[in-house]
DNA sequence: GACAAATTCAAACATGTGTTTGAAACTGTT
DNA sequence: AACAGTTTCAAACACATGTTTGAATTTGTC
């Protein structure tokens, strides 16, 4: 079903060759559309968009040169539509229901860095996921510029939110900010520079439970500077840290 | 002078086309060896290794398609070289004083910060230059992996021997290995996804004040926890934050 | 000034790319 | 069974890429 009258973005051009009706909505294989997109989340993760060539993409999907143009007009929207099916599948899910729990906002923060980092370990989203991320942070092409709107934005903004909370300062204080980028930053260096730390740090290992003491010292380390500078309190004396030492 | 002979990587083919002496040392021009390589910096952080080509870098450096081929082999051949001449150039120099100081390890780590996120305002390091590090953070090439550990994995084990002698572990403990990702992971944010960072925070931008001001930071933020789990002195009292509130 | 080496150049080469084509194979409906 | 709409396919197209060639030009030295 659906095919080419998918391509409502500002096309321009002609959508395909014959006739481009789709009323019956017939039935359709739409599995090579999904080989296809598959394949091409590996591909354009490992060797990045322009390096990634639409034959070998075909190739793993077991699909013909053609069906690329046939299913997404061109490379550019095959592309576009596997950074949307991760937005979709992002592991930013269980992001959302930790910051949505009513709980003690630092309590909060430490459930958020840990659905975060939980995401990194093993192959939970398809590992190729964080590849193609890491290369749109530091080069956005304008599909991804996009996703950072509608997915990336709010998110941040709610931790903007939870970390304004926790230190008693409003959501766009600058000080809030740059302890939003200090958390930010810890969780991002596994997502961003995974390869690099790997080769400085060869015994470190993705595992789950790995991750999760790391998600735990990330807490730790930035509870240290919130609780402390946050007015009134000081220096609540009964956790001094927090949980594992 | 130099030439081809400098090709002294495992080469193997061929070097040049006719006599390949270089006794006399004679004179060149030289002048177009260095503006293809600054030329191909720029390109090569532009596009990315893939997605450039040799007849933009060419035509930006004002010399024939052939140039590449002559005074680099390939293209590879040039991109090691951009990556080599990074590496020479980079802004690690200002770590490298501010780590053989004698001062207390804290005020150290502060300059440390401060060295590294001066290196990112404004145009100091032709800015081309973090846009290709940040490219090869994600996805390293051979090239850069050599590179790495030449000058990378010095740099980082000296701060692991810098943070573990704030917090009384030795450098190849797990504690001080994570505190150090959480200092270089707030760092590295700001080099590696910068375009995304001012995209979020439209009003962020990176001149030498700024980043004083974020370096200050990140030594206040990570200093905390640093000073809490540091074991004997209790909160060392006259001091409680640092500088800056 | 003459010679040889080093360097540049315009042109071509070989190859791989994204894309298109027109026909064949398939699908569900009448 | 016949049909219209869909999906697939092998082949080709148009083009841009990295690389090479052989001659021209420059450069330094005797």
């Amino acid at each position: 079903m659906c095919l080419k009258l998918l391509f409502d973005m500002k096309t321009g051009t002609r959508l395909v060759r014959k006739s481009q009706r789709s009323p019956a909505a017939p039935a359709a294989s739409d599995a090579t559309r999904e080989k296809l997109l598959e394949a091409a989340g590996r591909v354009f993760a490992d060797r990045g968009y322009e390096a990634a060539t639409v034959r070998e993409i075909c190739r793993r999907a077991g699909a013909n040169v053609a069906a690329v143009n046939y299913h997404f007009r061109d490379k550019q929207g095959l592309y576009a539509q596997v950074l949307a099916r991760m937005a979709g599948e992002a592991r930013i899910e269980g992001m959302r229901v930790a910051l949505d729990q009513s709980a003690p906002p630092e309590e909060i923060l430490r459930r958020v860095i840990k659905a975060r980092l939980q995401g990194l370990g093993a192959h939970r989203p398809p590992d190729w996921h964080f590849r193609i991320v890491a290369r749109e942070f530091s080069h956005p092409t304008p599909a991804m510029s996009r996703m950072i709107d509608k997915v990336s934005r709010p998110l941040y903004e709610r931790m903007l939110d939870l970390i304004g909370q926790i230190i008693g300062l409003p959501a766009d204080n600058e000080k809030t900010r740059l302890c939003t980028y200090s958390v930010m930053g810890q969780i991002f260096l596994y997502a961003l520079a995974g390869p690099i730390l790997m080769k400085l740090w060869s015994g470190m290992k993705m595992t789950p439970e790995q991750m999760d003491r790391i998600a735990d010292h990330i807490a730790d380390f930035s509870l240290a500077y919130l609780r402390e500078i946050r007015p009134g309190q000081r220096q609540t004396l009964p956790v001094f840290s927090t949980r594992r030492s």
